[in-house]
DNA sequence: CGGCGACAACTTGTGTACAACCTGCGTACC
DNA sequence: GGTACGCAGGTTGTACACAAGTTGTCGCCG
């Protein structure tokens, strides 16, 4: 398929791709089926795999292939307290580095998906939020926060993922409109607190619009109560 | 030189020596040479040294070998920074599960440190402080928080360990004893919110005892004004 | 018809040969 | 003597062959 990929690039398509639902959880990825995709050979597969592996997306299971990670309520419910926590650390220990250009492309992130009319594929939304988060991770001043913050995100993403096709899906688009907004009037005044307060606050809505979806269900994503 | 030895455990014996400054900052490691002390092939070798590149303690380099990560001031005061931060999570956000076991093997650690005489060599203070933050690490509820707190103690472990030799070992030993004691207290009230509180006092009595030792050299521990 | 066992076709883990690359030393040349 | 070049040795990155393991299927037997 498409050729010229390094370790490095299978690994973060692999990743999006994961977050996305292409690669649904539970299914099955073959090594010798994406060397042959990407044109390499199974090894530069195998260092994206096993970074996969560490992060927690895939668990490689011998004789059978590498499973994309199921999605397991007990573990990301800790995994939500915990992203919560990051975001106060956001605003507490981040110098702003935001440039002009960096503004510009989220006010378009933000036009892109104002002007989405339904009915649009999910897939849309949740790659817009995906790239919006992206941009927004790379403002972390401190590095290991980023790190931190950018890992977690990508194991709980899947979550509202996958809950999307139930949710409202013109709320949720405002919703997502709204907090790129608020955050771009708090990043043109370099307030990294504001912007961590916009963010939580915009955090806990979605988790209670989704505890609201699947009230009644077995799955709890309750977070913010794991003490 | 030891056999039968898989790519995980090998990770964890190389992180180790990292920590311990077996293999200290700006050292080669070559995979041939790995691979015949452990007597496997490059294959579980090579797994081990990428995950160790994950975690930021190595840099493989094409055509030279994988070198030990140096010691990289500017980045260590963001990761000291966040560790303040982590602790205070821990007790905000960890149900403490603790046996009388774990508990037991603390206070021996705590004796074994206590009952250290001098002259003794720095490696072995450094390697019970290393025991004792594993212990404790597997105290940690949160599961997302305790792998964090891991990785970022290992990134951190080398800055104390270098600069032992020139601090007052008894200091440093008395300082220990008094670390574990107070946490184990603590820890038989279940009181993880407390044991927050001394690990963070401690964390910060130790910043300030390696800040005062270099203090007018170039190098500055200094966290905790990291905004 | 049901159960069970051999087996074929896959998977990942390991070992090995080779390609691409860097470094340091020896040597020739200025 | 100093400098530049070339090559030898060693390193990681890649590709591939094989070992170890799982799963589903097909056929045989009770």
């Amino acid at each position: 398929m498409s050729r010229g990929h390094d370790a490095q690039s299978i690994f973060e398509e692999l990743r999006e791709r994961i977050s996305l639902l292409d690669h649904p959880p539970g299914s099955l990825l073959s090594e010798n089926r994406l060397a042959a995709d990407y044109g390499v050979s199974r090894t530069p597969v195998r260092r994206a795999l096993q970074r996969l592996e560490f992060e927690g997306l895939v668990t490689a299971v011998r004789g059978v292939g590498t499973v994309v990670t199921p999605i397991d309520m007990m573990y990301l419910t800790q995994v939500y307290a915990l992203r919560l926590k990051l975001i106060d650390l956001i605003g507490e220990l981040s110098p702003a580095h935001v440039t002009g250009a960096d503004l510009a492309l989220l006010a378009e992130q933000r036009d892109a998906v104002r002007t989405l009319r339904a009915p649009f594929p999910t897939r849309r939304l949740a790659e817009a939020y995906l790239r919006f988060n992206e941009e927004l991770t790379r403002a972390i001043g401190n590095r290991p926060l980023r790190e931190t913050s950018d890992r977690y995100f990508h194991q709980t993403s899947r979550v509202w993922n996958q809950l999307l096709p139930e949710l409202d899906l013109d709320e949720e688009r405002c919703e997502i409109v709204a907090e790129i907004d608020r955050v771009l009037d708090a990043l043109r005044d370099r307030d990294m607190a504001r912007v961590a307060r916009v963010r939580r606050s915009h955090f806990e809505r979605c988790l209670r619009r989704m505890n609201d979806r699947i009230a009644g269900a077995d799955l709890e994503v309750a977070a913010a109560r794991d003490p």
